[in-house]
DNA sequence: CGTTAGCACTCTGACGGTGTGAGTGCTAAC
DNA sequence: GTTAGCACTCACACCGTCAGAGTGCTAACG
């Protein structure tokens, strides 16, 4: 059914391009011009083919044509040639994360922000969230008289922090000694082998142990996903977001966490650079919009998902190398923290069953 | 100069109210209404000596009346009885506060949830900026072979996390009884006093001590400085925002960074709620907008700023009393963290001199 | 049969004129 | 000092017109 003759999908390439390069509805002499050898007549024909197939459409009689959801959806998977971003974008790309140092949020804002600013469009960007995350340490430090501050570290540098309040004042040897102890039996285990150790220690252990437990369980449901956003602006820019309406829509896809969130983590159960074409029938809301999004991290141990975000007639091509680009970047960043170490603890895991 | 009759600052209070409620500039006939007992014709008078004091402005000869930037700081400095956020809102924003348990992040997450949503504006909160800010705990953790995180925790809760590589490897049993000694030598210091403990130890120690000292010094310089925003949309609903010019630029005033850490932090020098109209001459940038901000915080500890960002047509009264509430509110559950404390550490410092 | 020149047709968007209504400033009377 | 009355000024909405872009259709051509 989506066969299209050669000269259809060169024409049809041709007018995605030019659109997307001048948001003006394409007539047949301007697609003459690129010298096809053909009359514009016959370009109109093959239009109204293209038309007929749902590739294109007029936004009004003798206007020119607009590429459809499905035209781009065809241009996207069988006309565009993938391309690699160009070498010296890659390394100044590269440069801006090495002068940072190793900081994880830094990591993600300056991916945001890159992505932004390399795809010219809104971009996102979750924080790692891990399969099923394993504690790395625990750290108990007085705050003051009976209020005490819960430190974990995640495998992988995910740090959480909790305030708890004591019954009774404990000063911070005693707590250096009772994280100590935890440690010693927790450090390396997931939620489940936390949960063991509840019935090896004291009450107040225990309680520690609820909180511990507790927030693992909330990073494991992804509830403490964090969102970095960038670049709103750049799609304000776009001419289909200069009617007040459509751009209220656009920021408030962008500022309202749940559904960016729903969307993204929906992303990591496939690898590879996905394209959202005007919402794909499935995302009412994002309907004017496209979203290029890939899932970043090391597979089976922390995972994230970033992309970017712009009208529908957005510069695919660019925009994917870019996420594919930054992606596979911070995935390796990320792989020399967790890389080796992965092998290491679930070989432990697996001696102690 | 700025002397108007009773009967002027009633008109100037009502045009502005009336304006601030229409978005529409306001006639004679419509302040008539009011019941002042006099003629149309009076009030125009009386509108026309307005107009040459610069309190009010006409968009073009036969139009109504429209505040000026002075009109609106004469209302906000003399006409406006400042009233209180209504008990039963101010219930419902306490109880989500205590909802969220003790949690910095989440807290000023919601402080700017909150804002946004009661005063229907844009809002803007920055995370706490201690005064000098003194360490609390600090922590070693192997990551793997020779990776290791430094784990600095500051007075107040602040957490910072840094990624250490070193030339050999390290088990964590002996990075536990190095941190262990730092923290004796160097817990409730300032950054001089970390800087003392230099000469005291190793060459690996001195390391772990500068790069503390650094991150220290980075949140002393501000440059750490996280910014909770939230409400975007609101905004983007009024009027003034409806041209896509405007929209952007009250966009990107929201989504830079530096300009409104500028803004904020020197809102810092001065206590109370500020009310900033139109950019006030000083700020450029935001010539359409008005700000109304509060610091936060305990005074000589740790403060932030938090506020709400509208159109000079912002409904200035219920903006100052949520701003006012909500910095209130914040700077009790902080105090609760840093309260008795701040006493305890500065005696302890004191003693050591 | 595919291609093309020619032509009639349609629709948008810009331009200019007109009329209405809101709101003003001024003046003269109270 | 206040007010009624009036002339005046704009913005804005409404129309009709016109040019231009682009189409679809038809008939002729190789």
């Amino acid at each position: 059914m989506d066969d299209l003759t050669p000269r259809q999908q060169l024409i049809l390439g041709l007018v995605i391009r030019e659109y997307i390069a001048t948001a003006q509805p394409v007539g047949s002499k301007t697609i003459q011009e690129y010298g096809l050898g053909v009359s514009s007549a016959t370009i109109r024909n093959e239009m109204a083919v293209l038309e007929e197939h749902g590739h294109l459409v007029q936004p009004h009689t003798s206007a020119g044509r607009v590429p459809t959801e499905r035209g781009y959806r065809y241009f996207v998977e069988r006309l565009m040639r993938e391309s690699h971003l160009p070498v010296d974008e890659q390394r100044t790309i590269r440069h801006q994360f090495h002068q940072v140092g190793v900081d994880l949020e830094q990591w993600m804002r300056l991916a945001a922000s890159v992505l932004a600013r390399t795809a010219q469009s809104a971009a996102v960007v979750t924080s790692l969230k891990t399969e099923q995350c394993r504690l790395r340490h625990l750290e108990l430090i007085s705050i003051r008289d009976n209020l005490i501050m819960l430190l974990i570290v995640l495998e992988g540098g995910i740090v959480q922090q909790q305030v708890l309040s004591l019954d009774e004042a404990m000063g911070q040897e005693t707590l250096t000694q009772i994280a100590n102890r935890l440690n010693d039996m927790c450090v390396g285990g997931s939620v489940q082998r936390v949960r063991n150790c509840l019935r090896q220690v004291g009450a107040f252990e225990q309680q520690v142990l609820k909180v511990v437990m507790q927030i693992m369980k909330r990073v494991d449901d992804e509830a403490g996903l964090h969102l970095y956003r960038d670049g709103l602006l750049n799609i304000l820019h776009q001419p289909e977001f200069s009617v007040p309406e459509s751009a209220r829509n656009v920021v408030h896809l962008f500022e309202d966490r749940t559904l960016l969130e729903d969307l993204l983590t929906e992303m990591l159960e496939v690898g590879g650079v996905q394209v959202i074409i005007g919402g794909e029938g499935r995302w009412t809301e994002l309907r004017e919009c496209s979203l290029v999004v890939s899932p970043y991290g090391v597979t089976g141990e922390a995972t994230g998902a970033l992309g970017v975000m712009g009208p529908m007639r957005m510069p695919y091509s660019r925009a994917i190398s870019t996420v594919r680009y930054v992606a596979g970047l911070l995935s390796d960043l990320f792989r020399d923290l967790y890389g080796g170490q992965q092998e290491l603890s679930t070989l432990e895991e697996w001696k102690r069953e």
